[in-house]
DNA sequence: TTGTGTGATGTTATATTATAACGTAAGTAG
DNA sequence: CTACTTACGTTATAATATAACATCACACAA
């Protein structure tokens, strides 16, 4: 039978770092089964499910996509900015920006429980090449 | 043929503001299909692209799933709140948190276009329900 | 060792969300 | 009226995600 959890989620992990940028679960399913041709999409969705609670990748909820967490188990709310030029994701934690989301959404007795912060936009690379 | 751009958003609005909460583009669909039994896929989501550029309504990046904005053309971006109970979203406009994210991302040239911030959790009424 | 329980995986099928491509019709301005 | 632009219809299909249930692998205890 195939790979158990935890190596599945290694080999995961790996193609996600060696990935550049964001990578979708079918694209990363495609992936695996260079090594494993009959994986399902099933188990793609259960591993990253499990890596996502772990807090070792984060869901782009906005590309339905795929990075690895940068800041090792950092369970604050990350920021994720987005370049739509190169696609590089850089992650950012700012606890004072939590706290004044939680301050704004909490005026009328909301209780957050998980954070999403996404921003696309073009990085500082991409920026400085598109210079004349 | 079907309706023109202008009626058939305004009725989307109308459905979407006598409904509880998001509604997906599917659902939107079907109660559509009341009125318009051909109506088709593309054209909903050519109409919802559209309500959005115009900012009337929000996509609920990570729901797939719509709400009518309550902030009137304001454009700033907008904090969605996200009940997981009982399925209301609340709109907030916080001017400093855009600020504060602005500079968190900033941090290394990145240039923002758009910002994704939704806080899913309790809101106030169905916490205080929940009170034994 | 053998049984037994738990959780991961396989397998099949299907649901849900979204877009491509191309033709046709409606309104709009000249 | 005609040309232009934009919305819409139509068909097909892509992309993303989950349900349901059988089977297998491993750990642990008897």
């Amino acid at each position: 039978m195939g790979q158990r959890g935890a190596q599945l989620q290694a080999e995961m992990l790996s193609i996600m770092d060696q990935n550049a940028g964001p990578i979708s679960a079918y694209d990363l399913l495609e992936k695996l089964r260079g090594t494993n041709t009959k994986m399902a999409p099933t188990t793609v969705y259960r591993a990253l499910a499990s890596l996502t609670e772990q807090g070792r990748i984060h869901r782009l909820e906005s590309m339905n996509a795929y990075v690895p967490c940068q800041h090792d188990h950092d369970h604050a709310a990350s920021i994720l900015s987005i370049c739509d030029d190169c696609g590089t994701v850089e992650e950012n934690v700012a606890p004072e920006v939590l706290n004044q989301l939680e301050s704004v959404v909490g005026e009328n007795g909301f209780s957050p429980k998980r954070h999403v912060i996404e921003v696309h936009g073009v990085c500082g690379t991409c920026e400085t090449d598109s210079q004349p």
